[in-house]
DNA sequence: CATGAATGAGCATTCATTCAT
DNA sequence: AATGAATGAATGCTCATTCAT
């Protein structure tokens, strides 16, 4: 298996490089991270980053989907441990919220990237990666909505809108961590929100 | 007067210089969005900005001002013309995702800020602009919900945790505009979320 | 005239750029004339020919306007200084084959450019030069052909392929320089090649 | 003889090295001609041909020799087996451009290396090749018109003017191929060529 | 007040070459 | 013999900023 263990070794060069770079993201912001700043923060030459992606938009489109598999991964080996549709949101709930405690940095990276980065027809990435089919998460929020009222547990609402508000109250508590949690811990958030929300599709 | 005359075409300049930095960042993005590109817009040269401003940062800081300002004072409008708390929070729902409508460009402008620029110390605006002595929305957002709960008109809740859930509610809306406005147009969904928070709140 | 002053200076700037490219080219090649070798042999930073020029690609062909415009103009001042279809073709040899001497680092300039720059379209220059309708020389040469033939000075031959071979006796001198000088000075080279011409196309 | 086996195959692989240096530079030129794009047309890796060629500049100094190798004995080929000076001229003359048509890619490679290649001293290479010592080809061309002048088949010239006369008329064809090819093929441009040089040299 | 001219610093990328395997 | 991995140097180019006019 020599060819296994060479790409092992890339594999193993290109997971340092994403690694780095989300480390540069979360410390200095997309706009100033370069591939010279990601590279510092490897330890390694800029040549070889290049020699490892095709592109710096290879390098971050890499990293974008590792981050969104990683984040998905995360909320749904949770939801997929609950049963009913008022516990699944819950658990949906807790664990995107979880998951930006437990990742710091790679939340800001996927912040920093989605809101920074545009395609080379300037359109934001934040205006297309809440894409229905290209966003499992919010798929898996509208299925656990609608699955919720078809059995009755939920009440009838709106589920793209009451998804967004759900979505809304998640990300809002990340773009202002520093502020808030100095008032409100991550569990009391956690606690609040899910209260707030089930009064608001329960039956 | 001389001067009073100077200060006044000085400040006319750096209004020009400012709108066209709104258009920018409406147009291409807070990564391409240098001063040349500002300056393209303004019709001027790009010293002049430089001029006007000590910095880019400045006029960042300048712009972001204004952005915000204008944006505090279209909800704080609508909000005082209301009388109930139930009327107020309605009011600040409805017209914080009004303004999305009426003022497009603005409103990306500064989302592309927010989400991009960062001090020098490297700390991301929107870890910034949610203090609460910052953010006169936050502020009376809160305060509506205080008021309303002490006049006996909302139940009892976390203040602090339901205005992010509302900010949360609004700020969402904006980031998936294109996807969303095809299924939920904006009089919906702001009659949905109304709805939806107003069952949260009410007692 | 406070614009023509300005445009003036850009203009004389331009022109200096223009001269250190082709010493650049002279002194090192094509391959080896990159923008900082041309600015430093300008006495002038890289940024500098990029504020002058938008593109390097840009600069090589305001060069190789500048020089075939040149050689062009040399030429023809000579060739409209003689009478009969003879002597304008004994001035048009004598004249192509002076201006290697007289403009020894133009020349070299514009065979490095004619030999190795191509288009986006990866077309050699030197295909495309000789386009009867872009090289008023050629165009002049088989002009002074065809007249002599017309009014009786020369005899039948076949026009193009003659201004070919005119063509080729004076470029081969160009590229065998150094060794052929050795033994051929430039007055013997052009008598000779004047005696074996006329001789060629008398009748 | 273990290493005569080695050699064997290291002499095959430097010639698959170089045929690939030649189509790369038939097809992109001697500018963008790197390594790597020689080594994508070998189908082998760039550190292979390093460890083949002690130098960029040793593959192109060992190709050049090839590709003058090869025409020089094309070109020899066909005037040994003339007879007479006239004859001997007559074959030089047809050999040298028919190698043009029937060896096109060499062709084009040799035009790109001899104009493009400079020495590490910066000495261009088509100053250095049309040395009599190292050039056989314009050597061998005057030997003819020596040997034709001592038999008396010529007239007086100047020898070294008149082989340079003919090589440029050799030499031009090629540079102009696109567009006089249209007007004229390579049989009627050898036969005018022919008839015009014959005319110059004979009694 | 306004600009054209100018620059140093930085960018992503490619290159020829080296080296361990 | 052959390669993937790695790098320092160089490329063309853009940027924010300064300065003389």
């Amino acid at each position: 298996m020599e060819k296994g263990k060479q790409s092992f070794i890339a594999e193993a060069r290109r997971d340092q490089i994403i690694e780095a770079a989300i480390k540069t993201l979360d410390e200095i912001g997309y706009v100033k991270s370069s591939l010279s700043q990601i590279a510092k923060r490897a330890g390694i030459s800029t040549a070889l980053i290049s020699y490892h992606f095709s592109n710096k938009e290879d390098l971050i489109n890499h990293l974008l989907t590792k981050l969104l598999e990683e984040s998905t991964s995360y909320i749904m080996d949770h939801v997929l441990a609950a049963n009913s549709a008022q516990e699944k949101l819950n658990a949906f709930i807790k664990a995107s919220l979880s998951y930006q405690n437990t990742h710091p940095a790679h939340n800001t990276a996927l912040i920093e990237i989605v809101f920074n980065a545009r395609t080379p027809e300037n359109i934001p990435y934040y205006k297309l990666v809440d894409d229905e089919e290209e966003d499992p998460i919010l798929a898996e929020l509208k299925l656990i909505l609608y699955e919720g009222q078809k059995s009755g547990e939920f009440k009838s609402f709106h589920v793209d809108v009451m998804a967004n508000v759900i979505q809304g109250a998640i990300n809002e508590y990340m773009f202002t961590n520093p502020v808030l949690t100095k008032k409100v811990d991550l569990s009391t958030y956690i606690n609040e929100v899910v209260h707030i929300i089930s009064s608001a599709v329960k039956k």
